[in-house]
DNA sequence: AATGAATGAGGCTTCATTCAT
DNA sequence: TATGAATGAAGCCTCATTCAT
């Protein structure tokens, strides 16, 4: 239901046997870190915000590094992982006879994601292109994740004459590119205003063409 | 001919009227903002790579700030324009009977574009993310390319019958989107074995076929 | 017979009316001091050694420097006295007719001592180097050391005529300042090879000589 | 002349290269290393006695550790060397016919020397008592020393019949022992009331008869 | 008595920036 | 114009110490 990161790690973080105030550094951080990039946040800004002191920002992560790790891992292991079972169940598992609404609303739904959590995508990106770690740790995160219903469904419409016969990965290729060509403005403007059910149909508009057999 | 930033951007330099060692600055300051970033870009580190006193980085540009506007806006006021023409020319202008060969030429010669100038798109993207202005001067730039004769020839395929009927706006965004498809894992990875050719048609055959009038 | 400094010193703890985890806290400060100094000496490192919480190691001593003065206050206050008494029982009791049998038995013991219990020895005269109140506390103690019975055996070996007619502290100093060009050494390289026999004959051989009478 | 390790550590901060605020850094550093002890010793107590910005502490010197390094290499490397050709111009070269006077002016020399050096020499042994790189510095040095003056000189009084026939290093080791028996005190005493003269004369009397020839 | 999370002062270090030469 | 020594604010981190449980 509540596919939006911060709440999200909320939870992961109740999961976390750890105190009140280090969750609260937890939750600073990953605001901070969005807000303003990880290296112009310093750590009294994280123990200001978290309304902490410095020494405790300290006592439960080594290094600032160790705190990024933290908040980035706890983002991908956790938050992806949910994100996409839940993706499966509530778009992908509909049932849908027709293979464009299948489409749109795995458009939509996506959109709405992408926005919903534009700040925590944002310094997951921006962090991935000069942290190589932390690149290998997405990459290895996102391959496996369990995509084999979307696979099933891709098979059901292929079998049914609704979707061109090309393989899984080139399929989601292009309707991520054409859901991102929606979706990277919004990385660089603020969250300017975006009709998302407008974007999801002119994509599927697009897509379905694109990917009809033959 | 050459597409190819650092060159273009050595060209600009030269029409700058400063002396050497500011030049060396400048060139050092993009190679290194595009390595590590620009936080973790010391103006110690640039001096040392331009081998120039730390004093000197300082005699043109007054703060470190004013430097990275000095090379963005490098970037952003003198190649990006020049590259935007050399495409016109190279590219668009070509008159393809085809429109199937216009777009595979053009995404191509985007795609090299692309791998060549890797290093530079990437902390071009990557400041965008947190810096308002940067943002706002390269949308500013981006929205006023001279894309007149792109949008020609569009019209002209579209008379031609080979090209949907769409506006200009969305027509770019798919071909920008399904490109970005097959060029963005490259901003996170090195710059892994890729077939640009292979890619090309690829995306040329999906196009089309979204594309197509109808 | 157990002239070992943490032997000894796990007696005197006996003595002392605290928790067990209380000698733990004091047993590894003994280590710690020893090995890297009491600057280096994180009270955290004391406790994980100790096998105890942080805070358990300032429930029975207020301050670090507390703990200091606890453990060497020990090794001063029961320690040395407890050591010198022995080696009045063990050693100067012993009624050698001759005087180079006693001085030999008497260098071989003390140079025994000393590459036993290096690491205290070391610790002692470190912080005694910088540590005003320490070194009163040192040579406080060492001043009040009960030194008849060797001045005894002295009078005896002068009144034999094999000992030099000079007074008890001189004497003294010249076996202490003796032993020691063999001992110090070891002080600032690890516990090197080294020969005890050879060595307390050799000095022995010296002090003969330089203390016979005439 | 100057036998005084601050004097001379000025003369070969003159030798290097740096800045007058760099001397006054590395003179400071000297000064409160020796007063208080490494770790006891702030970079900021450095910067404040120098008269320095804390960050010019740090424009030579990448490292607090590198500074330390500086300074007792410093000492080890310059003076030593100094203090010992000096030493063996001074001292040995003085031809006496008799080996007690040769022996009482070495002996009173060198008290002479450890007395106006105290600071300096007390901090290089406590530090190379817990640093093994220095250790090692020190030891390296002081193997090289030019001591063939010293040995020629015994070498000659043993011809002479003046001076036992032990090995060069078991009589240095011998005068040493007894020297430090009178100058040991004063490493954890303030320098205390101190009669050289006497303290010589004593000494010499009695490493003339452990020393004598038979 | 024991715990261990929390504290905050202070230490080491970096770095953008200035300025006399 | 170029230099590079100097600056000092600010960042990261450690550690002795406190306190609620």
């Amino acid at each position: 239901m509540a596919n939006n990161i911060p709440t999200l790690f909320d939870k992961s973080l109740q999961a976390m046997n750890i105190s009140d105030k280090q969750k609260a550094v937890l939750r600073a951080s990953l605001t901070l870190f969005s807000e303003k990039g990880v290296e112009s946040t310093s750590t009294s800004d994280i123990a200001k915000m978290a309304n902490v002191a410095e020494g405790t920002v300290y006592k439960q992560f080594k290094t600032k590094n160790d705190l990024l790790q933290a908040v980035i891992g706890s983002v991908i292991d956790t938050v992806v992982p949910q994100i996409a079972s839940e993706f499966v169940n509530e778009t992908v598992n509909t049932e849908e006879p027709d293979f464009k609404d299948f489409l749109q609303n795995l458009i939509q739904n996506r959109l709405q994601f992408f926005i919903t959590n534009l700040p925590q995508i944002r310094i997951l990106i921006r962090e991935a292109m000069t942290n190589e770690e932390l690149r290998l740790q997405v990459i290895e995160k996102v391959t496996h994740l369990h995509l084999k219903k979307l696979a099933n469904s891709f098979k059901y419409y292929q079998k049914q004459g609704q979707l061109v016969d090309w393989e899984f990965t080139r399929i989601v290729r292009y309707i991520l590119g054409t859901t991102a060509s929606y979706a990277a403005p919004l990385l660089f403007s603020g969250s300017a205003t975006f009709n998302i059910t407008h974007a999801s149909q002119e994509a599927t508009n697009f897509l379905i063409k694109g990917l009809q057999p033959r």
